[in-house]
DNA sequence: TACATTTGACCCAG
DNA sequence: CTGGGTCAAATGTA
């Protein structure tokens, strides 16, 4: 029995390879067309690209892992179209300008809130607002997919090799799943601006959309992580973190 | 006690 | 005016 799992081991590694191979020449070809290629982190194309191989190749261990299996053809067609789950990437990177005009249930409660502040139980409120802060962000940003874990805990997006604190949630106008609002753990003792919101698709729950925004300025600490996410020592090791990006959108 | 998460309120860019 | 980003008190956890 061991002699036969080896030998079909062997020959699911022999048959993923030359698919690896195909895949490569077939990424190159796509090199000289597409930017994004360049991009350090995974953009939603290398994004496709990444999830199509990862899959072929954990598909052969379907019985230990129960990992998902797309067809090969399947994977030209992700190559070739940026469709991923069934769902358009390139529409997914625009799907921010979707939804205009709905009417959301804060507004209701803004009217309402409107009404009684200044003056809670018969007693004047405090007359000091919060001080004012500026929100324009100028700080580049960068979308990406990221699959949820197969295995454990898929409401959390996989670990990325930095720490994060949440810091808020929302229930986003169109969007089944809330959007997740973190920053980095060492923001305080570092002042790391590094800030990240995670929010799942919502034609696959088993993708999130990953937006990093700023970047980590704990590297050189002493006590911050010292890793490198680990997506990104496997996809580029020679590049650090966020260190390219591309401008907001 | 210290740190993380939750969640309603606040704020602002478009 | 509105939706989305952030704040901060309350609460949870180790």
């Amino acid at each position: 029995m061991l002699h036969l799992s080896i030998d079909d081991v062997m020959k699911a590694f022999i048959g993923a390879k030359e698919r690896l191979l195909l895949m490569m020449m077939l990424s190159q070809q796509d090199q000289t067309i597409t930017a994004s290629s360049y991009a350090p982190m995974l953009s939603t194309h290398d994004f496709a690209m990444q999830h199509a191989t990862t899959s072929m190749l954990t598909s052969y261990m379907n019985p230990l892992f129960q990992v998902q299996q797309l067809p090969f053809d399947h994977v030209r067609a992700l190559h070739e179209n940026k469709i991923i789950g069934g769902v358009d990437l390139q529409e997914i990177r625009y799907k921010g300008t979707l939804h205009i005009g709905e009417k959301g249930v804060r507004d209701v409660e803004r009217s309402v809130r409107s009404k009684s502040e200044g003056n809670v139980h018969g007693i004047e409120a405090s007359s000091s607002p919060r001080p004012r802060k500026c929100r324009r962000n100028d700080s580049v940003k960068k979308t990406m997919m990221v699959p949820a874990p197969e295995v454990g805990n898929t409401e959390i997006p996989p670990e990325d090799g930095f720490t994060w604190r949440k810091y808020g949630q929302k229930e986003i106008l169109g969007s089944k799943y809330p959007r997740g609002y973190y920053r980095c753990t060492h923001q305080k003792l570092y002042g790391c601006q590094a800030k990240k919101q995670v929010q799942k698709l919502d034609h696959n729950s088993n993708i999130f959309e990953v937006t990093y925004r700023g970047e980590h300025t704990c590297h050189m600490s002493s006590t911050a992580p010292s890793s490198f996410p680990l997506t990104q020592s496997i996809i580029s090791p020679h590049l650090s973190p966020l260190s390219t990006s591309v401008p907001s959108t």
